[in-house]
DNA sequence: TAATCAATGTAATAAAATAACAAGTCAACC
DNA sequence: GGTTGACTTGTTATTTTATTACATTGATTA
C-alpha cells in the first residue's frame, strides 16, 4: 500500500485521481482531528485546490480561486492558509517554483524529493527518505545538523518526453 | 586535492580565506577565457562581492554594494551579472534563500548540495553527484529525465552549535 | 456571560524579479 | 582607420511574490 502510493510516477501516469484527492482529504481530516487543529472552510477550500491537478499552484493562482469564491481577496489569506497546511505536512512548499503543491502521501514518507516536469509543471513525489540520511551522515561527519532537506529536481516527464516537448 | 576542496565543512572551519578567494578568481579568470567569455568589471566585482565571505547574498544586497562602487543602480545590473556567473558555473543560486553565493569548487562537481546553517548563514557546498545518480535512476525507472537537481539543507553549523545558538 | 485565544479580513508596504528599450563598448573584418 | 554586428551596460517601468500591522469576527472556556 505504501508501494503504490509512492510510486515515483503516480502523479504523472493515469490514474484514479477522485479517489486520490478524496483519499488525501480524508487524511487531512484524520490527522487535524488528531491534532485537534482545525481544518476551517479556506483551509480545506485550499486543499482542495491543490488536489485538483497534481500541478503546483502560485499562491496568487489560490488567492484569485479563493476570492472568487467569496473568500478575502488580500495576499495573507492564501498565504496563511498554505502555510498552516504546509506546517502541518498536507502541502509542500516548492523553492524552485515559489509555488505549493498537495501532500500526496502526508501518512507515511517525511523526506520527499520532487520531479518537475517543465513542460507540464506537474510534478511527483518519490521518497527520500534515504537521501536524507545519506547526506546527514556525510554532513554530520562535519559537525552540521540537518534540519530540513529540499530535493527537487526539474526535467521532463515521460509524457511529454514522447509528445516531442524539447 | 579534489578531496581538501570538497571536504562539506570546509567553509564553516577556519580556513585560508584570502587564498580561497584568490583561487576562485584565477579559476573564473581561465574558464572565461577557455570560453571566450567576457569577466567585465561588473561581472568581476560581483564574484569578489560573493567570495568576500562564505554567505549567500541576496541580488539587492549584492546591487546595494555595486551601486556604491558607481555601477548601476536598477536591479537589473545584479541580476545579469549573477546570472552570468551562475550560467558560467561560477555562483549558484540558492532556492531556499533567494539569494546567491560564489561557487566553491568551480574546477570540478558539478552537483552540488548545500548545506546552510540557519544562524550564521553560511554556507557549505558538498559533493552531491552520488545523490543525482541515485534520484535519477529512481526516476528514469518512471521514464522522468532530471534535468536540474537543487538539494539544499538547512541546520546548524557546528561553530553555532557550540555556542549554543537554538 | 465575560474573557480569551484563534482565525479571518483588509490596507499598506516590502522584497524579489523581469520586460523593454536606449546607449555604449568591443572585437573582427573589410 | 572606419564600419558592422554582437555583446554589454544602463535606465525606466512593471510584475510577481511575500510580509507587517491592525481591525474584526468567531469559537472556547473559565
Amino acid at each position: 500500500m505504501t508501494q503504490e502510493r509512492t510510486g515515483a510516477g503516480a502523479a504523472f501516469a493515469p490514474h484514479d485521481h477522485q479517489r486520490c484527492q478524496a483519499d488525501a482529504l480524508q487524511v487531512a481530516e484524520q490527522r487535524l482531528a488528531a491534532k485537534k487543529a482545525r481544518l476551517t472552510p479556506v483551509r480545506r477550500r485550499t486543499l482542495e485546490l491543490l488536489l485538483e491537478s497534481h500541478r503546483a499552484m502560485g499562491a496568487y493562482e489560490v488567492l484569485e480561486r479563493l476570492a472568487a469564491e467569496g473568500y478575502g481577496s488580500q495576499p495573507p489569506v492564501a498565504y496563511r492558509a498554505l502555510e498552516f497546511l504546509v506546517q502541518h505536512g498536507l502541502a509542500h512548499r516548492l523553492q524552485r517554483l515559489n509555488a505549493f503543491a498537495a501532500c500526496l502521501h502526508p501518512e507515511c514518507e517525511h523526506a520527499p524529493a520532487f520531479l518537475i516536469c517543465r513542460v507540464c509543471s506537474k510534478l511527483a513525489e518519490v521518497p527520500a527518505g534515504y537521501l536524507q540520511d545519506e547526506l546527514g551522515e556525510l554532513s554530520q561527519d562535519n559537525g552540521f545538523t540537518i534540519e530540513r532537506l529540499t530535493v527537487e529536481a526539474v526535467g521532463l516527464c515521460a509524457g511529454c518526453a514522447k509528445a516531442g516537448a524539447a
